[in-house]
DNA sequence: AAAGGATATGGAATCGATTACACACATCTC
DNA sequence: GAGATGTGTGTAATCGATTCCATATCCTTT
């Protein structure tokens, strides 16, 4: 490995010098710094990371923070991160936290030693001790897809958004309305969605089933599984809608009805969240709600990169979405 | 920050004795171990991993390079590569090159100076300038996806599995047979998969018609633009089945196969390449081959790290593949 | 012509760890 | 009981950069 010293004896300076060539910064001469700008690419010279990252207390690093890193919500969120952090010369330190809300904690102080400059975290749930992390780590923090007080947090609107969905099955004549979703420790996913729903049936003056309310992991067999509970628990009775808290659980219900025989969207209307890919393809094509991830993470980075200059903008932020209607209705 | 020198004040030890603790290394009495870890659990002290990567030279993460972040194929790679090294504390240090084959090079040249213990490399091209950098980086590396020579690679067997894929089609009795590829500067899927359909072909006694064979860029819009292009330029004469060599651009050509009525797989039969999650859910199935992402993910990250313990273990290992027949053939 | 500022350069401390080496003491071996 | 061996601890060098401070020219300005 060549290192700064041997830059400089080999341009005839001291190490100094050819610091600050490279950095741009302080007074060097038109002569010295074209002696070392042919070393250095001579050599093909790139400074050690670490060494400047343990003088400077910055590595250009930005830690990421996810649930599961391969879902298409995750990889659009981080293609979106990695649009923006890339320009300004940051990469992308990964951790995966498989679920598990202790890794949260654990990566988030793993990450602050790394000397990251700021950490994106897409959590799943909101604890006291996880708070305390963040605080502890006195980095530029950014919460995307939970609201974590105190904390620049960008969130889905995930209430009104399912509120608009419900207020669309409604209106299209169903009273009739199961729900499939995932358990209440996610506050965004388990909480907020099922709220908008049972919200706006009860508002409308319908009453929800309690046998047709069901819960998944967010897996497409798990949406399998809920709608066949769903249908065997209401022979002769069945639901004229069903309202899915995701796509991928969604599609799984709907390969139930088809092979039940039963016609989407002329038997059970079904609707997801979340605009996979897949939910254009398949048919009929499912109706759903567009969170846009990938701006939501290109926001994260940007807010992360304000915060890196100046600390001071906490805040929440709501991010949009849209209802795309297509054929599942 | 807390630093090794505050916990060693704190416990009454020098710094060496505390370094000797956290590392499990040397002589340490038990009461000075108990001291120390004591510290260190009440201050929640973490190693900087800058100063101790500066001297020891090894940096706990691993470095990915990524043609495109937002893939499926690229997230199951990526889990497939985290639940290996996470296991062992690696993180993983991620960079996309969009595609672009000069950012290969300057990625590699990057993680290098930031001292990574190990770089996989999806890659996309090879070229002699690529290779250098491999060789000057002297880094424990693996290639996925395309073969390095000189290089670990872990290769997806694209020549047989089009051989076996076009067979199927022959099989079926199809005479008629359309390609959708991409373009030659990808060696894997641009020309083994071509190859592989095209020396099939000919075998079996057919012709390629000329204007039957159609570019996309990935996309699921470049496939439905190339399903175009090959039923417009053929009125009165179209194939009876079309070789796609990806799910998406499948998934893209069966769309527009399907707005102009012609019906899957009776009037054209579509095939893809890659298992797509979606492939499965779209009507009909898509009959593709698997080519096992994540096993190859996992591959990587294990040969990768027996190459941190002896650097000897340069060869190719040829990934295994399944054709999964579905109904759109 | 002296003072002050701008330009150019280098010496040396520093960041926070690891580790070679030296030293002290206890125990064992012949 | 002398030397070898094992155990425990600390001092100081080291990794490769950045940056404060000192020093030396060279120009301006009054």
């Amino acid at each position: 490995m060549t290192t700064i010293n041997d830059i400089a004896k080999m341009a005839n300076v001291s190490r100094t010098t050819v610091s600050r060539v490279l950095n741009n910064n302080g007074y060097v001469s038109e002569s010295a710094r074209e002696r070392v700008m042919k070393v250095v690419e001579a050599t093909g010279y790139i400074p050690s990371v670490s060494a400047k990252s343990l003088r400077t207390k910055r590595s250009g690093v930005i830690g990421v923070i996810l649930p599961k890193i391969s879902t298409e919500t995750a990889s659009r969120v981080v293609g979106g991160i990695n649009e923006v952090v890339a320009k300004e010369g940051f990469q992308i330190l990964l951790t995966d936290t498989e679920l598990n809300h202790e890794k949260e904690i654990e990566y988030i102080r793993l990450l602050h030693s790394r000397h990251v400059d700021g950490i994106i975290l897409l959590a799943t749930n909101v604890n006291d001790r996880l708070l305390n992390t963040i605080e502890d780590a006195n980095l530029p923090f950014i919460s995307l897809g939970q609201e974590l007080p105190g904390v620049t947090s960008i969130v889905y609107d995930d209430y009104h958004a399912s509120r608009d969905m419900t207020h669309m099955i409604i209106k299209k004549g169903h009273k009739k309305i199961a729900y499939i979703g995932v358990g209440e420790d996610d506050p965004a996913v388990g909480v907020l969605r099922k709220q908008g729903f049972i919200e706006t049936i009860q508002e409308a003056g319908l009453e929800v089933e309690e046998s047709w309310i069901r819960y998944g992991d967010f897996s497409i067999e798990s949406g399998y599984e809920s709608m066949k509970q769903i249908v065997e628990a209401s022979p002769g009775n069945l639901p004229t809608a069903v309202f899915v808290v995701t796509d991928r659980m969604a599609v799984g219900a709907m390969e139930y009805l088809k092979e039940q025989g039963l016609r989407i969207p002329q038997d059970i209307a079904i609707t997801g969240i979340g605009a996979s890919v897949m939910s254009k393809y398949v048919s009929p094509s499912l109706t759903t709600i567009d969170y846009f991830n990938k701006e939501a993470g290109t926001m994260a980075a940007e807010l992360l990169l304000e915060q890196l200059q100046d600390k001071n903008t906490k805040k929440k932020f709501l991010q949009n979405y849209r209802l795309i209607e297509r054929d599942s209705v």
